[in-house]
DNA sequence: ATAGGGTTAG
């Protein structure tokens, strides 16, 4: 023997020392050339194959084999099928298997129900379940893990079989099976596989069998009552699927690392968080030590119940054990620190991980975004595509609602456009995310063309075009899809209650709104918020109602916050009612004292009064407690750049032609009718610079230069930091009147539709 | 054979 051939016989007697592909072809050709090639011999080589993933050289030995395959030859292929994302043809290459009469070993179970996990087939995985009992291999350890693995998925796998024929593509430049067999309906195969394989049950032990047999029985027992799985509720499948799970490893004779990990894994996802932790505590007692596996589980457990004490602790132990470069675990400790609003802290540990990820990036953008810090999540996304990781469609519904916070509408589009070239946009996620961009961004045809053309709601889906709805004021087109949703057996939650009762007290609808809040607390049991509280107050508010909004807020279950009592405040304003105001005021100063609002609000109420000494007293006290309103500003985009006018502010560029054409339109309202209501502005001043005062509002400054400067026919936008004052409301009216097309406010992320005169909230503005 | 990120909110 020379040297090749003892080099030969040293690799193939130990497979897996082959480590490149090359190496694995000169071996191949040596046992061809030296006519070497038994059946033994080329399963070898097709194990070296597979080991190294070669799928194309693997199957051209497996269909060129002169003898039916070996046990190692099937192992091989099956495991390279499933590596290669190839579940149905894993799946039927294992029937095959057994068909041709081989029993399958502990090294081919962990691909097979890798395969049925990912092909998110249950029923196969619960037969293979069956196999791998009655051939006594429930006891070994990857056996086991997998099959936890694919009952801890259960969640996943509901809509099952949904990727169960692979897609074709992925076919490409592989040959053909030589026998496909019968699978193509796989849920007839279990029957088949079954009796096959009864004949083992013989020879078996009988403390073994009856112990056998009493689990097969317990996990067949939704198909044996005749039920299909779709029967069960998704509580009962969670607590069956569960129960599964947990069989399998009270069962396990021996545990390791991954066994716990994967069911604390498993409950942890499923919502059984007292469990989970529990078991972190028991791995401790099998001296095991919880690695990055088990922290990055158990993170996001103190990530949703806000628990920043926990979840430091947790980081400290990733720091001792050297777990904080780990990109998991460090995603994990970015949404932590940001769902508990540590935003700083969730960036320091992004700076800290040598690299980042997708998830990572995805992470720190979503934390961004949840807590308000929209341009910082803006800069992360920007910095992704410099860090030349491709967005996927988490990191786009993480950042489109900063583009719906800040109104800009430029960048959503660009945003919308590559989902579109992503294929992105038929993902519920973002699709909502879409709707609530354009409907926030003034475009309320848009947001309900998206939401038209999607074809899957859900609950949030509908709950962004209601809420767009509402707050553009189509009260009754928001209703009907509330209506629609219940009609179609989605229910309802917090959000989407007060999504209807805003639309319902923009459009002063009280008995609807009663309705809907009573439907809220007896139908469907959510015990009413803050926020569904102030929509009611509201409504009762602007139809007039103030004793009755007054007495509803005194009788709130939950102490009344500022915001509750200044909603009422305005409502005084608008209906003049003084006496209410000030009891109103008193409530609400205790409560919040530094609301600069409620004292301006209020000081505008004595002003319109004519009560000026009460005013001028009030901002006297101001002044004293060195409170300082901030000027209003409004801003309008044309041709993606934005112009802002602050109220006094005389710096923009086009001011004087802006004031040239506020004062022909000025003369032409009055001439129209409109009457300046100068009630509010203070008395000293004379009439014809109260006339000016109002004109030069930054709203209608705003308007004024969308008027000029866009071509006639396009809606003009405005977005405004300060609520619509009344005279404000009413010269829209006619300003639109005049130029003969719409005009869209947006104050306080409500929006006003003026067109020929009206405004789409009638008077409940 | 095991792990991390997402949409609606006066």
């Amino acid at each position: 023997m020379n040297t090749t051939q003892n080099l030969c016989k040293t690799l193939l007697q130990n497979p897996s020392s082959v480590k490149s592909k090359s190496q694995a072809k000169q071996l191949h050709a040596q046992i061809l050339r030296t006519s070497l090639s038994s059946p033994s011999l080329l399963s070898t080589i097709l194990s070296i194959y597979s080991n190294l993933n070669l799928l194309h050289d693997s199957l051209l030995i497996f269909n060129s084999l002169p003898s039916p395959p070996t046990i190692l030859a099937w192992k091989s292929i099956i495991r390279c099928y499933t590596s290669h994302g190839l579940f149905l043809h894993s799946l039927s290459f294992f029937i095959q298997m057994l068909a041709s009469g081989k029993y399958p070993d502990h090294n081919v179970f962990p691909s097979v129900l890798k395969s049925c996990t990912l092909m998110k087939d249950l029923r196969f995985g619960e037969s293979v379940h069956g196999c791998i009992i009655r051939l006594g291999m429930g006891f070994d350890l990857y056996t086991c893990n997998a099959l936890m693995n694919m009952y801890s998925k259960f969640w996943s796998l509901e809509e099952g079989g949904v990727q169960r024929f692979c897609d074709s593509k992925m076919l490409g430049g592989i040959p053909e099976p030589r026998e496909i067999g019968k699978c193509s309906n796989s849920h007839d195969l279990p029957c088949e596989l079954d009796e096959r394989i009864a004949g083992i049950d013989q020879n078996g032990d009988l403390n073994q069998m009856s112990n056998i047999l009493y689990q097969v029985n317990t996990y067949k027992k939704v198909f044996d009552e005749g039920k299909t799985s779709d029967v069960y509720s998704k509580k009962e499948k969670e607590s069956y699927y569960l129960g599964s799970l947990r069989k399998v490893f009270e069962m396990m004779p021996k545990r390791d690392i991954v066994s716990w990990n994967t069911v604390i894994a498993g409950n942890a996802q499923n919502g059984m968080h007292e469990d989970a932790l529990m078991m972190v505590r028991e791995m401790g007692n099998a001296d095991l030590r919880p690695d990055s596996f088990t922290l990055s589980s158990v993170l996001p457990i103190f990530a949703e119940y806000v628990n920043l004490l926990k979840g430091k602790e947790i980081h400290g132990y990733a720091i001792r054990n050297g777990y904080d470069a780990d990109v998991f675990i460090g995603s994990s400790l970015i949404d932590m620190y940001a769902k508990c609003t540590r935003v700083d802290d969730s960036c320091r540990v992004f700076y800290m991980l040598p690299q980042h990820d997708g998830i990572s990036w995805n992470s720190i953008i979503a934390g961004c975004v949840q807590n308000g810090m929209f341009d910082e999540g803006l800069k992360f996304f920007q910095q992704m595509l410099v860090a030349k990781i491709k967005p996927n469609h988490v990191s786009f519904s993480s950042i489109m609602p900063a583009c719906a916070h800040l109104t800009t509408l430029h960048l959503g589009k660009q945003l919308h456009g590559c989902i579109i070239r992503s294929r992105f946009d038929s993902n519920v996620f973002i699709a909502s995310a879409l709707v609530d961009m354009y409907a926030k961004c003034g475009n309320i045809r848009t947001a309900r063309w998206i939401f038209d053309k999607m074809e899957l709601y859900d609950m949030v889906s509908w709950t962004a075009m209601i809420m767009g709805y509402a707050l553009h004021g189509h009260a009754y087109d928001a209703i009907s899809l509330f209506k629609r949703m219940e009609v179609e057996g989605v229910k309802p939650n917090y959000v989407a209650f007060m999504a209807v009762l805003t639309a319902c007290s923009h459009a002063g609808l009280v008995d609807e709104a009663w309705k809907y809040f009573n439907s809220m607390t007896q139908d469907y049991r959510i015990i009413p918020g803050l926020e569904h509280y102030a929509a009611v107050a509201d409504l009762l508010g602007r139809v007039g109602r103030l004793e009755e909004a007054y007495e509803f807020i005194s009788d709130m279950h939950i102490e009344p916050t500022g915001s509750v009592w200044s909603t009422l405040l305005a409502a005084c304003r608008v209906h003049k009612n003084i006496e209410l105001a000030e009891k109103v005021s008193k409530k609400l100063f205790t409560v919040d004292p530094e609301n600069i609002g409620a004292y301006v609000l209020l000081s505008n109420i004595y002003s319109a009064a004519g009560r000026w000494k009460d005013a001028r007293k009030l901002r006297i006290a101001m002044r004293d407690k060195g409170m300082k309103k901030k000027p209003a500003c409004s801003w309008i985009e044309i041709k993606n750049k934005v112009h802002a006018f602050v109220a006094g502010d005389k710096s923009h560029p086009y001011y004087d032609r802006i004031n040239e054409a506020l004062k022909v339109l000025l003369e032409q309202m009055e001439r129209e009718g409109y009457v300046p209501d100068t009630t509010e502005v203070l008395h000293d001043v004379e009439e014809e610079q109260k006339r000016y005062l109002l004109c030069s509002h930054s709203e209608r400054l705003a308007i004024t230069f969308g008027i000029i400067s866009t071509p006639a026919g396009t809606t003009i936008r405005v977005t405004k930091n300060l609520r619509v004052c009344v005279d404000c409301h009413t010269a829209t009216k006619f300003i639109s009147k005049i130029v003969g097309r719409e005009i869209v406010v947006r104050d306080n992320s409500r929006f006003h539709h003026f067109k020929d005169g009206k405004c789409s909230c009638g008077d409940f503005w």
